[in-house]
DNA sequence: CGTCCACGTCTAC
DNA sequence: TAGACCTGGACGG
C-alpha cells in the first residue's frame, strides 16, 4: 500500500485542499463492500463542518467538525487507496468508493483494489505501534521494550513489518531501510537491532526522505500534490526495492517478496 | 488467451 | 498458515 510516507501525504493533500472549506454531504459507492455504519457520520454532515486530516504510520484520521462536535474516520489505505479532491465538473478519480462534498468540490476516496477499510472511531488503532516520524520517542521505546517477545525472534526482515511495533513500514521501505545496514537481514530481530540500534533511527529517517521527494510512485499510487521533480528524486533515491541488478527476491513468511543484497547470498 | 505480480491486512480451517 | 479480498498491467504461448 501506500506506506508512512504516502499516507502523510495524503493527510497533507487533505488538509492542504481543505482548510478553507466546509462540506455537507457523504457518497458511498455501492459496489463497495464496507459494512461500516456512517450514520453519525451523515448526521453531523446535516451541518456544515471542517475537515481536518491526520496519520499515524499507515492510518488515517478525518476529523469532521462542527461548532458543537466531531465524528472521525479511520482509514486503512491498502494497497492502492489514495485520496484527491476534484472541483465539481473536473473528473473524478476511477475507482471512488467514498466523496464528501460541498457544492463546489468533491473530496474523492478512490482505491483501484478495494482493500482500503474505514471504521468510525475515538482513537487510533491500539494494535498498531507508535508513528516512527511522529512518535519517534515512543516508537523507540517500545521497540526496545519488547526485544524479548516472540516478534523479535525472527528474522528482521520479516519483524519490520510487523505492524505492533513498525506501524507505517511496508515492503518498500524495509527494503531500503535494511538495504542501508551492512548487516546481514536474516539475522534474528532482537540480535539484530542489538547490533545496529541505528536501525531504529532509519525507521525514522527513510521514511521522512520518502516523503520529502513527494513518496514512491511505483504501480497504483502517485502523490496529488504535484510535488516538484518528486519523480526522479524518489527513482534514484530507491536503491534496493524491486533492484534486480543490485538485489534477490525472496519470499518472507506472508509470501511477501522482501529484496535482499546479493551479497549476502 | 493464461499466469504472475503489485506500497496490506483479515479471518477461517 | 493458507486463502480471501480486488483490479489491471506485464509478459508468455
Amino acid at each position: 500500500m501506500p506506506e508512512l510516507a504516502e499516507i502523510k501525504i495524503m493527510s497533507d493533500h487533505i488538509n492542504n485542499k481543505c482548510s478553507d472549506k466546509k462540506f455537507n454531504k457523504i457518497w458511498k459507492n455501492p459496489v463497495h463492500k464496507s459494512k461500516t455504519d456512517l450514520s453519525d457520520l451523515e448526521k453531523i454532515l446535516s451541518s456544515k463542518v471542517y475537515i481536518k486530516s491526520q496519520s499515524r504510520g499507515k492510518e488515517l484520521k478525518i476529523d469532521f467538525i462542527n461548532s458543537q462536535n466531531s465524528v472521525s474516520l479511520y482509514f486503512m489505505m491498502g494497497m492502492s487507496g489514495n485520496f484527491k479532491m476534484v472541483k465539481k465538473g473536473l473528473e473524478e478519480p476511477k475507482h471512488t468508493h467514498l466523496k464528501f462534498s460541498n457544492d463546489d468540490y468533491d473530496l474523492c476516496m478512490y482505491d483501484l483494489r478495494r482493500f482500503a477499510r474505514w471504521r468510525i472511531g475515538k482513537d487510533w488503532n491500539e494494535e498498531r505501534g507508535p508513528c516512527p516520524v511522529s512518535e519517534f520517542d515512543s516508537f523507540r521505546k517500545k521497540v526496545l521494550d519488547s526485544l524479548d517477545k516472540k516478534s523479535f525472534n525472527k528474522p528482521i526482515y520479516e519483524t519490520l513489518m510487523d505492524q505492533e511495533y513498525f506501524n507505517g513500514i511496508g515492503n518498500y521501505l524495509r527494503a531500503e531501510i535494511l538495504g542501508r545496514i551492512d548487516t546481514d537481514p536474516r539475522l534474528i530481530a532482537s540480535d539484530y537491532i542489538k547490533n545496529n540500534p541505528s536501525i531504529l533511527d532509519l525507521c525514522n529517517i527513510i521514511p521522512r526522505e520518502a516523503y520529502q521527494l513527494g513518496g514512491g510512485r511505483l504501480k497504483d499510487w502517485y502523490n496529488n500534490e504535484d510535488l516538484l521533480n518528486s519523480e526522479k528524486g524518489f527513482e534514484s533515491w530507491m536503491q534496493f526495492y524491486s533492484n534486480k541488478e543490485r538485489c534477490f527476491p525472496i519470499k518472507d513468511k506472508n509470501d511477501r517478496t522482501f529484496w535482499i543484497d546479493k551479497k549476502w547470498i
